[in-house]
RNA sequence: GCCCUUAUAGCUCAGCUGGUAGAGCACCUGAUUUGUAAUCAGGGGGUCGCGGGUUCAAGUCCUGCUGGGGGCACCA
């Protein structure tokens, strides 16, 4: 047998046996290792143990100390374990696929009956038996048509399937674990009890589609989560308890903000302590776009159907569409109308009338546009999905020289606005050029070279998905990271060389011909409710003093300081605080826990010693120590904070 | 749209194997004038999501619809 090189991450070599296994190579460095290696990376693959190696290679031994490595084998020996025990309890239970995935794994399995809550604890149960059995795992790579024959004899056509959909040359790899048989790419633990029994949990069952296709059977997919210790499980599952304590849903009745009720799903009744946040926001968001060079307008909301079928959304989008019907005495035939499920064939209109020259290029029209979309009854989540919702809409027309320098400009104020909002980080998306498409390839490289241009010149780090661009043009997505990490795609920033075409969007160039201008489809909220919604779960509900609805709640502390409760808080709103009066015949404590509660951001008590010394004693939200402070200086700090950043 | 699940007072929830509803908070009234996260006492409030059915009897069982939740699909 031929020699092969190993090249270990110290940079030594050594010389190994064609198709040595990392076991074998791990025994060969220190007999410690022999029981503590895991796993091993190959060429930068995972490899199981039990994997021989065919060729000269780098390799890394892993052991449980290795994150990454450790987590990926326990979830994935977490996924066949359940499957096991499933199919031990219900062995008629179908088995499909069950991979790993943030903090666990799942599996679907196909069975009549649903699981309830008592059969995740009995899987758990047998989950544990299996786990403590230290059953040896066991590997083979299989011809395919073996691999057939025995699912088909085994009656698991789900397996069947899948071998059909691996490609021809790819090794096929089957998995024990113990007497427990599964397809399987790997890589896994050398037995079942390198498994923590105490660091997992089944959380839940869902329906989903075999392979993603919602034409296919509907399978039953149980969710796990696994760590390498019980403490780290204890500490997710806190966190996931602290997440759902902040749920938009939940603040958005704790703070009397909004509610959604039967008659109206997916559209939002805004309380007045909702509305103002919605206000302060809208009239940010106005300030900042008219100092950027945008021109407001307004634009209707029932549209003729004949401008939808110009613009194709008739077509392509019908089903997503409100359809409202005029049926007016005396027509022949009925009117019908659609209500708008975005803004930009309106623009196009705006920017029809009247006959454009290069010299009003570029023109950014911005529009707070009220859409509505009829989204499936399963979508809608809270303010994050919706039916009707209003965009930070703009459409940006201009010439194809100049897409690059509003890119760079659009990108500068999304940072600069998302930095006001809160969010320091975010990630840009580039999507390019889809394999069906209109336009030249000259065009394409122009348009997408000009987005690139403009990041890079920013300096901002960006990923490319290859394909994911729209027919008509390129696209950038912005997603931004909130305060417990999650991610969330808010801007976009896309290029369109078709809309225009379709509406007959024209200028006159300096040639003195007319030409299409490109039209630049741009959010960077994207929609007011869902922002909104993402706001409130990223500050826990405590805004910001700016943002917060009710800022101030001036609280007596006896009745005969009323009077400068009053004079303080009338004081406060001439400076453009939004302050309340609380002259209750309650207690201190009481009021300051109410407020608290109700996530006012400053609580100012008034008693006696501050009536006799003009002073007010100031209490801020998530701190327990108060500080005294002249009227005076309390009106000038709250008067300055209650400024939306940037001082407009 | 699909799978599972759920709907009881303004909110959070209890109501066992069917016997015509209960708690805490909130609300109202009275007392209390209080120093930084709940003062005390009393009171009012629900056609148990909606429509059918089984039963002597339905919040409870069956069924349809609607909404919510967890997912999947969808998000041009």
């Amino acid at each position: 047998m031929s020699q092969i090189s190993l090249t270990f991450p110290d940079g030594t070599k050594r010389d190994y046996a064609a198709g040595v296994t990392p076991a074998e190579v791990a025994a060969s460095i220190a007999s410690g290792l022999t029981k503590k290696a895991i796993s091993a990376t190959v060429n930068g693959a995972h490899f199981d143990l039990q994997w021989p190696i065919k060729a000269d290679a780098t390799i890394a031994i892993h052991t449980m100390a290795d994150d990454a490595q450790a987590l990926d084998l326990i979830r994935h020996d977490c996924a066949h374990i359940m499957a096991r025990a499933v199919q031990e309890i219900w062995p008629d239970v179908k088995v499909t696929i069950g991979p790993v995935r943030d903090y666990g794994w799942f599996y679907d399995f196909d069975r009549a009956e649903p699981f309830t809550p008592e059969d995740l604890g009995a899987i758990e149960a047998r989950m544990r038996q299996i786990i403590n059995a230290r059953d040896p795992v066991r590997t083979e790579v299989w011809p395919r048509a073996d691999a057939i024959k025995f699912y088909e004899a085994k009656g698991e056509p789900f397996k069947v399937e899948l071998i059909g959909r691996i490609p021809e040359g790819e090794d096929l790899r089957m998995y024990w674990h113990g007497h427990w048989q599964d397809l399987c790419r790997g890589p896994h633990f050398q037995h079942t009890g390198q498994v923590p029994a105490d660091a997992f949990k089944l959380t839940h069952v869902a329906g989903a589609y075999w392979l993603g296709d919602s034409t296919r059977p509907m399978l039953q997919r149980i969710y796990g989560l696994a760590f390498k210790n019980r403490e780290d499980l204890k500490a997710h599952q806190t966190m996931l308890e602290e997440a759902a304590k902040r749920d938009h849903r939940k603040l958005g009745r704790e703070m009397e903000l909004f509610h959604l009720q039967d008659e109206a799903p997916g559209m939002v009744f805004w309380h007045p302590n909702g509305w103002q946040i919605w206000r302060t926001l809208e009239d940010y968001m106005r300030g900042r776009l008219r100092h950027a060079g945008y021109k407001e307008i307004r634009t209707p909301q029932v549209v003729d159907r004949v401008l939808w079928e110009k613009s194709g959304h008739w077509e392509a989008y019908r089903e997503n569409m409100f359809i409202v019907e005029v049926d007016e005495e005396g027509a022949k035939e009925k009117r019908i109308n659609a209500l708008k499920p975005m803004n930009c064939p309106c623009h196009v209109q705006v920017f029809n009338q009247g006959l454009k020259s290069y010299r009003d290029l570029p023109l950014r029209l911005a529009e707070f546009g009220s859409c509505h979309r009829y989204e499936s009854s399963g979508s809608m989540h809270g303010l994050m999905r919706v039916r009707g919702f209003t965009q930070d809409d703009a459409h940006i027309f201009c010439t194809e020289d100049q897409i690059e320098s509003e890119c760079a400009g659009f990108i500068a104020l999304l940072s600069s606005v998302y930095k006001d909002l809160g969010f320091d980080k975010f990630d840009i998306k580039l999507s390019t050029r889809p394999p069906v498409r209109i336009g030249s390839d000259e065009t394409w490289d122009k348009v997408e070279s000009a987005l690139t241009n403009a990041i890079q010149h920013l300096g901002l780090p960006y990923q490319i998905n290859p394909g994911d661009g729209a027919f008509y043009g390129p696209k950038l997505d912005f997603k931004l990271t909130d305060a417990i990490g999650r991610e969330w795609q808010c801007g976009t920033f896309q290029v369109d060389a078709q809309l225009p075409v379709r509406l007959g969007a024209e200028y006159v160039g300096e040639d003195g011909a007319k030409h299409h201008p490109y039209m630049l489809h741009r959010a960077i909220l994207g929609s007011f409710e869902r922002f909104i919604g993402i706001l409130l779960e990223n500050y826990s509900g405590r805004l910001p003093f700016w943002l917060a609805p009710r800022q101030m709640v001036v609280s007596s502390i006896v009745s005969d300081a009323d009077a400068f409760v009053y004079e303080t808080t009338n004081a406060l709103k001439k400076a453009g605080v939004r302050a309340e009066a609380d002259t209750r015949n309650e207690k201190i404590n009481y009021k300051v826990r109410e407020h608290s509660i109700g996530k006012v951001p400053v609580i100012l008590a008034v008693g006696m010693k501050e009536v006799e010394e003009r002073t007010v004693s100031v209490r801020r939200l998530g701190d327990s120590k108060t500080e005294a402070m002249t009227l005076d200086q309390a009106i000038a700090e709250f008067g300055f904070a209650a400024l939306p950043p940037g001082g407009q």
